[in-house]
RNA sequence: GCGAAAGUGGCGGAAUUGGCAGACGCACCAGACUUAGGAUCUGGCGGGUAAAACCGUGGGGGUUCGAGUCCCCCCUUUCGCACCA
């Protein structure tokens, strides 16, 4: 303890991260306005965001990285005068809790609380800039309430409904999942976990309703990457095509049955061979019902693809399929194709019915090539020479682009003049029409788990399912619930939460015991953050609209993997709650950004593999701004940032380095000066321009010593401000103001010798404490107090270069002969391209290489290079 | 199979529009200061050479006075989608 004292008089001089970051944490922890955002303001308005985390108990650097991303660019907008709203929150419904709950005998409620508790004080720890009065955590009444509101108004607009369905089931969740997260045939939480297929009555939102508009809007969305754009867009899959009747000629259930095919590629319906239909397609037990052979197979190929889904390969299954003795008329020509039923056609894309045309598609060519089944040409390349036959392509010739025959009267269209004139005659005849269809299937959020928003309706004998009033809400969560995984939904279990009376009749009902999908959850809650506090309403329209503008948050920020879940339920989100006027903006994100993972030895950071890094270690070793000022200095933040732990220790080394040009003991200095002249003398003999000059002429070494400084400093600026706003690019921002450190210790004689001004000391001072705060906040603010600075450095001005102080007053130009590098010239920065030529032919390299040669040409780029030509 | 991104020293990464490839950092080497150094400071650090020349941005072609950057072909890695009719 007592050498601790003593050693306080050494101890200001060493950079000491906890000593600092307590200090100024104390002071921003007392302040709790600190990073408030105004309701109303003069300045412009800026929202940025980072996905809120799911409480799991620690912070990893996965979050620490995207977190210290947002809060530079909120600290950065700060110090550019803007009124910024920075947010943090919780998702904080979910699984884990109750696994947990399971694990360690601990209320679901109570294990989230506590894990916000530790990681809220972690976020704290590191220094990120939260309005914390706006905290949203979404398993607390006050927010889910508004859930149950929202499920309330999907169901008055008919946008919830319920259906008995097939649907994805984790055998782990013991809970179902949506088709969106479902990845590659397994859970998205539990990868290894094949997902089964049930036959479950469920909650669905229509989300199908907006697929066009969500597809549309995504081109209004520059600020978005183009990967997320093209997943979200395939995963809508708008497909326009036909649907087709053929007519089973009244041999098979009821009388004029059809079979509806659907096809992108109409053109080639006179190429069809045969019909080829899904195994579960309704119709196929109809042509079954006589034949249990034929049954027998059509189960086995159900079973085989089911059994192939939840593999994840379905795709690669070896085609085969079963004649069903039946045949259906092709209504283009008539003619009587056979009606097959194969495992590669799946129920739920289409109409689970499609035409083969081997000819003309790879996979009933393959097909077709197994079960002899004819293959007959209807298209042929279009020929870009006129005078040239037409030629038999190669099969199956699927190019979109030809020219149909054998096609009847609609041979010599070409393949898009077919499409439109064949749909057109579908529509006409009454034997089908033109459509779209979209792999976009309605959002079903009814999960038969205990931790989540419960669905507020309930179920009377009398009255049948009816929503609970809104008055009523919010249908509160019990807390005693005992949380098993035995099948069922847990709430089932609670007689008190169950049994109800009827909002209609008074009479005796039962509560629905499905929760909701916890993406509902998230699909609004930065809507909440700008309104936080409001209980008459989940937020007030005028509100969102300041925060929101037309065009939505002003930056978002988080990892890709939620490009297409929790991304694209949100733009649904948005465009419900604006048809119902509650908000103004199309879209829910302006500008989002997706960060790279943080990665260790090659590989994502996880338990498994025994590479995860603590920040909480970090912090306790390097501080808090060391931890985040190397996420964002080791790569670029869109690329993946590979961890390494000697990494972290280079960037304190270089906050120390900071640190100490602010402490150092100008008595010491001047000291360490003593020996100037002959440190000079030593200089000179390294080739140094300024000792030579300090010893020559004392007053044009002060200024070229102060100049240098000065110009350094302002192209400091420049880089780090073009650099952070223009392009993200913190770790070329850091390496800057490294540089500029860099040099300051160069110039240390200059400085202890006096030829450097106070003045300008100062000021080189200021500006990298300003330019520090976005990305080591701790540190920044100690520097700026040190430099006797007493306003706040989170609202000081950004600093300002100036491009004349930062322009160069000479100029190196590199000299190519041939464009290999022959010299280098330094001329006057404004040199004209002359007198640049002329200190080139004065240049002795240049001329070595130019002696015997004949000069061809001679290139000048202003300022940048010459280029010699020679023979 | 389709689509996208990436490939630069021992490593992470610079090079904004075609103009000195390798900024900055790590690691490493040498030196200084030290009782000591896992502290700090100075210098070195793509290959090659005694020094040059020369060779170098995944490979091969091309455009250009000049290519990491633009064009064509190919290879590798990562990610997304995948009997989507």
């Amino acid at each position: 303890m007592a050498e601790e004292h003593n050693s306080s008089t050494t101890r200001d001089e060493r950079y000491d991260p906890q000593r600092i970051e307590q200090k100024w944490s104390a002071r921003w922890l007392s302040d709790p306005q600190l990073y408030a955002a105004e309701p109303h303001s003069t300045k412009p308005k800026y929202y940025v965001l980072e996905m809120l985390p799911y409480p799991s108990g620690a912070l990893h650097m996965g979050h620490v990285r995207n977190y210290a991303i947002g809060d530079a660019l909120a600290r950065y907008m700060w110090m550019n005068g803007y009124n910024v709203l920075h947010p943090m929150g919780w998702d904080s419904f979910g699984l884990p809790a109750e696994n947990a709950a399971i694990k360690n005998n601990t209320p679901p409620r109570q294990w989230t609380l506590q894990n916000i508790a530790a990681m809220k004080a972690q976020m704290k720890r590191l220094g990120f800039a939260y309005d914390w009065s706006r905290e949203v955590t979404t398993c607390l009444p006050d927010y889910y309430r508004w859930n149950q509101w929202f499920f309330l108004k999907l169901f008055e607009q008919n946008m919830a409904y319920r259906k008995k369905s097939k649907v994805n089931w984790c055998p782990k969740c013991c809970t179902v999942l949506a088709n969106e997260q479902v990845v590659g045939g397994n859970c998205w939480r539990h990868e290894d976990t094949p997902v089964e297929q049930r036959e479950l009555e469920q909650w669905f939102l229509r989300i199908t309703e907006y697929s066009d508009e969500l597809l549309r809007d995504l081109e209004k969305l520059p600020g978005w990457p183009e990967k997320v754009k093209i997943m979200q867009q395939n995963w809508i899959g708008r497909s326009e095509g036909t649907l087709v009747d053929f007519d089973l000629g009244g041999t098979v259930g009821p009388a004029g049955s059809t079979i509806t095919v659907f096809t992108t590629r109409v053109d080639t319906i006179y190429g069809a061979s045969s019909i080829q239909l899904a195994p579960e397609h309704p119709i196929v037990s109809d042509l079954t019902s006589r034949n249990p052979e034929l049954r027998a197979q059509v189960d086995e190929m159900i079973a085989e693809q089911r059994r192939a889904k939840e593999a994840g390969d379905i795709g690669n299954i070896e085609k085969h399929g079963v004649f069903t003795g039946r045949l259906a008329k092709n209504p283009y020509n008539g003619e009587a194709v056979p009606v097959w039923v194969a495992n590669y056609i799946l129920m739920d894309y289409g109409t689970g019915a499609i035409m083969s045309v081997p000819a003309h598609d790879e996979r009933d060519f393959e097909f077709a090539t197994k079960y002899k089944l004819p293959i007959r040409l209807v298209i042929l390349p279009e020929s870009t020479d006129p005078e040239e036959t037409m030629t038999a392509p190669p099969l199956p010739f699927t190019a979109e682009n030809g020219i149909l025959v054998n096609s009847g009267e609609f041979s010599g269209l070409s393949c898009a003049d077919a499409i439109a004139q064949m749909s057109a005659r579908a529509a006409e005849k009454g034997f089908g029409k033109a459509t779209v269809t979209f792999r976009l299937k309605d959002w079903g959020i009814s999960r038969q788990r205990y931790w989540g928003t419960p669905i507020p309706m309930v179920y009377c004998e009398k009255d049948g399912v009816v929503p609970v009033a809104e008055k009523d809400l919010p249908v509160i969560l019990p807390d005693k619930v005992m949380v098993t995984l035995a099948g069922g939904s847990p709430l089932a279990s609670v007689p008190e939460f169950l049994n109800t009376t009827c909002p209609k009749c008074g009479g005796p009902a039962r509560r629905e015991t499905d929760t909701m999908d916890t993406f509902v959850d998230s699909s609004w809650y930065f809507y909440r953050y700008a309104d936080a506090q409001n209980d008459q309403a989940p937020f007030d329209s005028n509100t969102i609209a300041y925060w929101f503008g037309t065009e939505g948050i002003d930056q978002y920020i988080g990892g890709v993997e939620h490009a297409i879940l929790h991304l694209i339920y949100s733009r649904f989100w948005t465009k419900f709650m604006r048809d119902m006027g509650m908000v103004k903006n199309d879209e829910p994100v302006a500008r989002l950004f997706t960060q790279g993972m943080v990665i260790k030895d090659g590989a994502k950071m996880s338990k498994s593999l025994g590479n995860t890094v603590s920040p909480d270690e970090m912090v306790a070793r390097y501080g808090a701004d060391a931890t985040r000022m190397y996420t964002l200095f080791a790569a670029p933040p869109d690329r993946d940032l590979d961890w390494q732990d000697t990494g972290i220790e280079g960037i304190q080394r270089f906050l120390s380095r900071v640190y100490r040009l602010y402490t150092r003991d100008p008595v010491q200095a001047n000291a360490a000066a003593a020996e100037t002249a002959e440190n000079l003398h030593i200089l000179e003999k390294h080739g140094s321009d300024l000792a030579r000059m300090a010893i020559a002429a004392p007053e044009t070494a002060a200024k070229a010593a102060e100049r240098k400084i000065q110009r350094k400093l302002h192209q400091t600026i420049k880089r780090v401000t073009v650099d952070f706003k223009g392009r993200w690019h913190f770790n070329t921002c850091i390496a800057a103001i490294m540089e500029l450190v860099n040099d300051l210790y160069g110039a240390e004689q200059a400085i202890a010798k006096g030829l450097v001004p106070a003045t300008l000391i100062a000021e080189v001072q200021r500006s990298i404490a300003l330019l520090l705060a976005p990305m080591a906040p701790y540190l920044a603010h100690e520097l700026w107090e040190m430099t006797g600075e007493t306003s706040n450095l989170l609202k000081a001005p950004w600093p300002k270069y100036d491009p004349a102080l930062a322009a160069e007053d000479e100029i190196e130009i590199p000299v190519q002969v041939n464009g290999k590098l022959r010299g280098l010239v330094v001329v006057p920065a404004g040199a004209s391209n002359e007198q640049i030529e002329q200190a080139v032919h004065a240049d002795a390299k240049v001329t070595a290489a130019l002696a015997g040669k004949q000069v061809v040409k001679v290139i000048v780029v202003p300022k940048k290079l010459v280029n010699i030509v020679v023979k």
